[in-house]
DNA sequence: CGGGGGCTTGAGGCCACTCAACGATAGTGG
DNA sequence: CCACTATCGTTGAGTGGCCTCAAGCCCCCG
C-alpha cells in the first residue's frame, strides 16, 4: 500500500474502501537515527526530501551500509515484527509514515495492496542480488565505478549530481575503506571519467558513462 | 502459493478453488543447469532431493553465489519475467516445479497465496541482507565460521552433516578463494572446533558451536 | 578567525590471493 | 579387480591489492 505512494491512483483506491490509514510527516536532522535494528516495525517510511541509509553493524564497530533511500524511496518495509536495519538520516530529511499495522489491516483484504508490498520486496531485494556480487567479487575499482553510476542513475537532473553522503557512507556503502574509495576517485578524474563541481567534492559530473561502465563490469 | 508446498493445508485451500496448477517433478544430474540467468521465468522450483547453487556471473568468470537450495527450498521465484540468477544442481537433483503463469492466475484472486509469496521473497531477502553483511565487512575466518553455522542449521542430522557442494562452492559463496577456504577450515580443525568424518572431507562434525558463534561474530 | 571534522595523500604492512606442486579420491575402462 | 586418470582438496612460497597509520589540507561553521 505504501507502494502506491508513487502510484496515487492505486494508493487512492486502496486507502478509500475501508481504514483510514494514518498518514503523518516527520522530520529528522542529519545523523539522527530513524530506528534501530532489532526494534519493533512499527512504521513504513518514504522519504520525502532527503537521503537516509540502512546498516547493520558488527560487535567491533564494523559497519556495512545495505543500501541509501533517495526521494521517493520507501524504507523500513520488513514484513516483519522488528526492523533488520538501523536506518539514519544522512543530511535532514522529511517522511511520511504509517502504521504498519493500519497496513497489515487493510493488506488483509486487499490483493492489490499485497502486491505493491510484493513489488517493494522484490526490488529490494534485487538490489541486494546485485550488491552481493559486488561485495564478494569486485575489485575496489569496479565497486567506484558501479557506485557512481548507481547515484548517477537516481539522483542526476541537469547533468550532474550531489552526493548526499559522505566518503565514509560511501566506503562502508562499497565494502572498502575511506582512503581506497579516495584514491578509486581520484584515479578516475585523473583519467578525464569524472569532474568535480565543488570543492567539497560531493557534486559530481559524470564525463564518459560509457567508460564508467566498461570499469565496472 | 509454493510457499505453501511446505504448509500443505494452506496449499490445499489454494490450488483447490480455481484452476488446477500443473505440477511435475524433474530430475537434474550433478552440474546440470536449471535455468540460466536473464532466461525467462516461466517455472517456479521446489528441491525435493538434492541441492541446487544459484548464481551470477562476471564476464571475466569470476562467480558469485548467491545462495544455496537445500531439501524443501524455494527457488527460481523472482516475481518477474526472467531469472537474476542462473541454477544448478550441485548433485543430482530432484524439483518439483509449477508454471508461474498458473501461480499468478491464482494469485490474482488470493490474499492468502501473495502473502506466501510475499513471504518466500521477504525470507530470501533476509538472507541476502545478512550476506551482504558477511561479504562486504567479515574476515575470512568469520566467513567460514558463519558457513559452518548455516550448513548446521540447515542440514544437520544425527549430530553432523554432509556438504554437498565443493569448496570452490563455497569460496564462490562466501567471496574468497579455493586456497583460503580450505586453509581456514584447518584452522578450526586443528583448534577442535570442527572435526571430519569423511576422507573427503565434506562429512563434518561441529564440535563447538559456541566457539564457532563467537569467531562469526 | 579559530577549531573541528571531512577529505586527501603518502608510506608501510598484512591478509587474502596467485601460482605451483603434491596427495587423495572417485570414476573409468581394460 | 586393478591400473589409470581427471578432478578435488591440501599445503607452501611469494605477491599484491587494499588496509592501517599518519600527517596535512580544506571547508564549513560557529
Amino acid at each position: 500500500m505504501f507502494a502506491s505512494l508513487s502510484r496515487p491512483d492505486s494508493f487512492a483506491k486502496a486507502a478509500v474502501p475501508r481504514t483510514r490509514v494514518a498518514f503523518s510527516e516527520f522530520r529528522y536532522r542529519k545523523d539522527r537515527e530513524i530506528f534501530g535494528e532489532n526494534e519493533p516495525a512499527d512504521y513504513v517510511y518514504q522519504v520525502t526530501t532527503g537521503a537516509v541509509r540502512s546498516y547493520k553493524l558488527l560487535s567491533d564497530g564494523r559497519r556495512q551500509i545495505g543500501a541509501f533511500h533517495l526521494v521517493g524511496d520507501v524504507f523500513g518495509l520488513e514484513n516483519a515484527a522488528v526492523h533488520r536495519f538501523t536506518a539514519e538520516a544522512i543530511v535532514d530529511t522529511r517522511v511520511c509514515l504509517v502504521k504498519r499495522e493500519s497496513m497489515e489491516l487493510i493488506a488483509e483484504n486487499d490483493v492489490l495492496v499485497v502486491r505493491d508490498l510484493l513489488n517493494v520486496t522484490t526490488s529490494n531485494l534485487q538490489h541486494a542480488e546485485d550488491h552481493m556480487l559486488l561485495l564478494g567479487r569486485k575489485t575496489a575499482l569496479e565497486r567506484v565505478a558501479a557506485f557512481l553510476l548507481e547515484m548517477d542513475r537516481r539522483l542526476t537532473q541537469a547533468g550532474f549530481f550531489a552526493l548526499p553522503m559522505s566518503r565514509r557512507d560511501i566506503a562502508d556503502y562499497l565494502g572498502l575503506t575511506v582512503e581506497t574509495v579516495c584514491r578509486e576517485l581520484h584515479h578516475l578524474h585523473d583519467q578525464g571519467i569524472l569532474g568535480f563541481l565543488s570543492p567539497n567534492q560531493r557534486q559530481i559530473v559524470l564525463l564518459d558513462r560509457e567508460k564508467l561502465a566498461h570499469l565496472s563490469l
